[in-house]
DNA sequence: ATGGTGGCGACGCCA
């Protein structure tokens, strides 16, 4: 069972880098942020035949998420529950995993601009509603994994530049323990469940060079429930398609799961 | 070097 995230930073822009990235990395779940379409423009058909049923939360020019998954979804869920957010940021669904059934919460957090913003307050308020309600879908669903980009850099090894971006956004020590206050919850960073390549990051700006001089971040996460720990078998993240022309400046992030 | 790239949708917003 493989589960992916990646941010593609407009599905109009990226439908084809998906579709020779799945037939490359035939995952079982692809979870797509930033799709910046309506649901009626989603490529349902395309993906259909490319053996994908779909789940979409789309917005029209910014935001929008969605499941593609090889497996049968239900209980889709649209939005943080109990927060009225005017941004497509979240679907969840369960999805029938060869494992068991796996609920799966796929999330495009807030970027937040800069501390001190507006921006960056709807940002702590989007994650104190996500919190509270993950709490809620933990307890219903023990087999869980949270994915997608979270706009935050757990930790100083995830940027590169933790002095000179000290406290600056994706940085702060508010958002940090923001993701701490996820882990607490009793979800694990898969990526770190594991030893891996020093500098390595999921995303990097289109500005300066920044892929080549490999100046990124990781920002992208697939977190997972105690339960699923022990049938954690990888995380990577693939910067192939981040080398293809006119990528997403995100990278994909792949799960394995045994079975 | 005080900018720079990219997507969207119509010159500015957002990342």
């Amino acid at each position: 069972m493989k589960i992916a995230t990646w941010n593609v930073n407009s599905l109009t822009a990226r439908l084809q880098h998906v579709l020779d990235w799945l037939i490359a990395n035939p995952v079982d779940l692809l979870c797509l942020q930033e799709l910046k379409m309506t649901d009626d423009k989603f490529p349902l058909e395309v993906l259909k035949s490319a053996g994908y049923e779909a789940a979409v939360f789309g917005q029209k020019t910014y935001n929008g998420v969605a499941l593609l998954s090889l497996h049968p979804m239900q209980d889709v869920h649209r939005n943080i529950g109990g927060f009225a957010d005017e941004h497509s940021r979240v679907i969840a669904a369960t999805v029938d995993a060869p494992g068991g059934p796996l609920r799966v919460v796929n999330g495009y957090f807030v970027n937040g601009q800069a501390p001190g913003s507006d921006k960056f307050a709807y940002k702590m308020r989007w994650l104190d509603a996500l919190r509270d309600w993950l709490r809620a879908e933990l307890a219903a669903h023990p087999r869980l994994v949270l994915l997608g980009d979270f706009n935050i850099t757990p930790e100083d090894r995830d940027s590169f530049d933790p002095v000179g971006l000290k406290e600056t956004i994706h940085h702060t020590t508010e958002e940090r323990q923001h993701f701490q206050a996820l882990l607490d919850l009793g979800l694990v960073d898969s990526f770190r469940l594991f030893d891996q390549p020093e500098k390595s990051f999921s995303w990097w700006d289109y500005r300066m060079l920044g892929y080549q001089k490999n100046r990124g971040l990781r920002i992208d996460h697939i977190l997972v429930s105690e339960p699923l720990v022990a049938e954690v078998q990888a995380c990577t993240i693939d910067r192939v398609p981040r080398k293809w022309e006119k990528p997403s400046d995100h990278a994909p992030v792949v799960l394995e799961l045994r079975r």
